[in-house]
DNA sequence: AAGCTTCCCAACCGCTCTACG
DNA sequence: GCGTAGAGCGGTTGGGAAGCT
């Protein structure tokens, strides 16, 4: 895989939480040099670490892009009806929430909305119970889910093997700042116009991880760790130019399912 | 205030997949 | 085809914060 094996000396690595300053060098490395082999990177960053917990420091919590804080209403709705249809799939899941991480939407589910569906389910088995004679429109959260899912399978051929196969994977708003992404309603009145953020670290970062650019129905590797802000700001002419050539461009959720079309060739989070 | 319990989340572990020699 | 190593994924755990008694 044209990585030097540097952990042959098994050197003592470090483990438990991440000090600001292990943070800070992690960064600081990534951002300037790119992740390249995971397995070199604490060695090249000087940190006493894994490369494999470097990776999920990097993935989990300083990867720019990354949206905190609480999940909404949509984002909800969005992860109940993705693992209705696909399970415990994070990854494929997070895809369709730009901004989380499996890790984080995993989290959430298992300390929040496990216990929701699995109360839903109970209602609905005693609703059953009680008027198992009943019409259809005595819906409850986890049949409505059930209706949402099947919905979102039949507006766009939403089957679970095209989840799998076909949906395009990477996501402009991956290495966006979502809040202005969120919050604007184009590409354009997000940053082409009014700059970057200059708290954000997204100038200097590096695009490999958004490098999968789906093309004519296929997915087509753009950049690899590029790091410059000339290129940076042409993916986003790019991604402009994208929206008004006619791409799709829907919100995250809900949305995203509603407005998906397989046979469209590429979406654009705004 | 102190002790206990519960919950949340960051991080680890182990497994599978994939690329490469 | 086989072995090896890195990457990625999902399950699980442990520590700390929050809430309760």
């Amino acid at each position: 895989m044209g990585c030097q094996p540097l952990e042959k000396g098994k050197p003592k690595h470090k483990k438990g939480l991440w000090s600001p300053e292990e943070d800070n060098k992690l960064r600081n490395h990534i951002l300037k040099h790119g992740h390249g082999c995971w397995s070199s990177v604490p060695i090249k960053a000087g940190l006493q670490r894994n490369g494999k917990s470097c990776r999920l420091r990097w993935i989990n919590y300083l990867r720019p892009g990354l949206k905190r804080g609480k999940f909404n209403k949509q984002e909800e709705e969005t992860i109940l009806t993705l693992h209705h249809m696909l399970g415990n799939k994070w990854s494929q899941i997070s895809q369709h929430l730009p901004g989380r991480t499996d890790n984080e939407i995993k989290n959430y589910w298992h300390s929040y909305l496990k216990k929701r569906v699995a109360k839903a389910k109970e209602m609905d088995s005693h609703k059953q119970i009680k008027y198992a004679s009943s019409s259809s429109d005595t819906m409850d959260s986890s049949n409505s889910l059930q209706k949402l899912a099947t919905q979102a399978t039949q507006n766009c051929n939403f089957t679970k093997e095209a989840c799998q196969s076909s949906l395009p994977k990477l996501l402009f708003a991956e290495w966006l700042s979502l809040d202005q992404v969120n919050s604007a309603n184009s590409v354009d009145s997000f940053g082409l116009r009014n700059g970057f953020d200059q708290n954000s670290t997204l100038q200097g970062a590096p695009i490999h991880d958004i490098s999968e650019v789906p093309f004519g129905g296929g997915y087509h590797r753009c950049v690899a760790n590029i790091s410059s802000p000339e290129m940076f700001n042409s993916e986003l002419k790019y991604a402009n130019q994208m929206v008004e050539n006619g791409f799709i461009h829907c919100m995250p959720g809900v949305d995203l399912i509603s407005n998906f079309s397989l046979s469209n060739d590429a979406i654009l989070y705004i």
